[in-house]
DNA sequence: ATATATTTTTAGGCAAGCCTAAATATTTTT
DNA sequence: AAAAATATTTAGGCTTGCCTAAAAATATAT
C-alpha cells in the first residue's frame, strides 16, 4: 500500500522531472513539498525500498518504471477532477486546484475511468494541461499564447492563463472555451490587436485579450 | 483542525448515536471502527479536549454541539458522494460505500455545495437514507417495503434492498427509479403480487420485486 | 453481598512522517 | 589545490494513532 505521503513525493518528483528532464535533488523536492532536505532524504528511502524510486547517495533520484506509473496515474486523476471542478461543477479555473490536490488521492480506478468517461475522455484539462491516458501517456504540448499567433495560422484554445471574472465572462460572450478552433485573419500592427475566425464566427480582440489564451497549433 | 482519524470517530459516535439513541460505549466505538477499545479511551480524550464530545471516564461519550454539526457534515458528504456516483457516473448502488468513505473527508464546503446543486439538491441517497441538508436537518424516515404498503396508499420510492443487475434493469424498464410516486391498485392475495401505479402507469409485480423496494408513505 | 465476568482505562511500545542540529560530501571560489 | 560555501545525510526527538498487557472500575451471577 502507498501512503498519501509517499504519493505526493512521488507527484513532486514527476513534476520536477517533466520540468527540467535530469536527475532530481533532494533540495528541490524539498522546495516543491515545503519540508527540510533531511525528512526527504528519509521518504526517499523508503520509496526506494518499495522500488518506486532509483536514488544514488548525493546523487539524487529518479522514478522507477513503477513509481512513474504511479505518479503519472495521480496526474491524471488531479486533471481530471480539475475538468469536473470547471466543466461540471462550475468551479472557475483558478480555485481547483487546491481541492484537486485532495480528490487525486482516492484510490479507485474504477472511479477515476468512469469520471473520465463522465467527462467525454478530455485531453486537456482546464489550464491547457495534457491530462494522461489510461495507459500513462502524456501527449507533450507546446502552447503559445493567442498574440504570438502568425496571420493565417490555426490552432486550438487549451486554456487561459489570466482569472478574471470579467475576462473569463468576455470569453464565454465570444464563444471562446477550451476545444474551440481558432484562425487568425489579420493583426492591426497598431496596437497589436486581431482578427480571428472562431469556430466560423469573426471577432476582433485587443492584444490584452490575446495575450492571456493559450494555443496548440495545428497547422 | 480536525484529522482524518478524529473525522472517523465522530462519523462512528453519530452512527451509533442514531441508532440507539444513548451514550455511546467504548466498545461500540471500537467495534464499528475495527479498533482496540485501549485506542479509543485515547482518541475520546483528544476530542474532549477539542470539545467534539462530552466524556465522562467508564460511563461513555456524547456528541457535543459543533461535534454534532462536523459528524453532521461528513455524513452529509457521504450521501452526496454516494448519489454523484450512483446518479451521474452510473455506479451500481453497493459498491458506492467505501468510495464515498473516502471522498467524504475532502474539506471543501464549496465542493459540497456546487455537488449538491449539480445533484438538484436530492433529499434521500440512492439507499434511501436522508442526506442531511446544508443546515444539519436530517429529515427523519420511517420506511417500509412496497410489499408492506396497504391498498389505496401512497409513497415515494426511496431505494432498494438487493444489489443484483437484472433485479436493477428490470426496475428501470418499469420506469421504477428513486422518488418516482407509487400507488397500490390491489394485492392478489394468492401470491402476494401487486397492482400498483407508477407515475401514472399501471404495472403488475411479484412479491421478490416489491419487498425489496424502499417505500416511504406518503399518504 | 460477594465472587466472577466484563468493560474501560492506564502504561509502555511501535511505525510513519515530520523536525533541528551536527556531520559529511560535493561544488564553487580564489 | 585548498578554503569556503552549499547540498545532503545522519542522529536524536517529537506527535499521531495504533497496539498489547495489566490494572481498575463496573456489571452480573450465585
Amino acid at each position: 500500500m502507498i501512503t498519501l505521503s509517499e504519493e505526493n513525493y512521488l507527484k513532486a518528483i514527476l513534476s520536477i522531472n517533466l520540468d527540467t528532464k535530469a536527475i532530481v535533488s533532494t533540495n528541490e523536492i524539498a522546495n516543491v513539498l515545503d519540508t527540510s532536505a533531511a525528512s526527504v532524504t528519509e521518504m526517499i528511502k523508503k520509496l526506494q525500498e518499495k522500488k518506486l524510486v532509483i536514488y544514488k547517495k548525493y546523487k539524487g533520484v529518479t522514478l522507477s518504471k513503477s513509481g512513474c506509473k504511479k505518479a503519472i496515474e495521480i496526474l491524471r486523476k488531479h486533471r481530471l477532477w480539475e475538468t469536473f471542478l470547471v466543466n461540471k461543477l462550475d468551479f472557475r479555473w483558478s480555485e481547483v486546484h487546491d481541492v484537486a490536490e485532495e480528490l487525486e488521492h482516492i484510490k479507485s480506478q474504477k472511479l477515476t475511468d468512469k469520471l473520465d468517461h463522465f467527462l467525454n475522455y478530455p485531453k486537456f484539462d482546464p489550464h491547457g494541461e495534457p491530462i494522461p491516458t489510461k495507459n500513462g501517456i502524456i501527449h507533450p504540448t507546446k502552447r503559445i499564447t493567442l498574440s504570438e499567433m502568425v496571420v493565417n495560422s490555426n490552432g486550438i484554445i487549451m486554456g487561459v492563463s489570466l482569472d478574471d471574472k470579467e475576462f473569463l465572462d468576455y470569453l464565454t460572450k465570444l464563444n471562446i472555451s477550451i476545444g474551440s478552433n481558432i484562425e487568425v485573419l489579420e493583426r492591426i500592427t497598431f496596437d497589436q490587436s486581431m482578427k480571428i475566425k472562431i469556430e466560423s464566427k469573426l471577432e476582433h480582440i485587443s492584444q490584452d485579450v490575446a495575450k492571456n489564451i493559450l494555443i496548440k497549433i495545428i497547422k
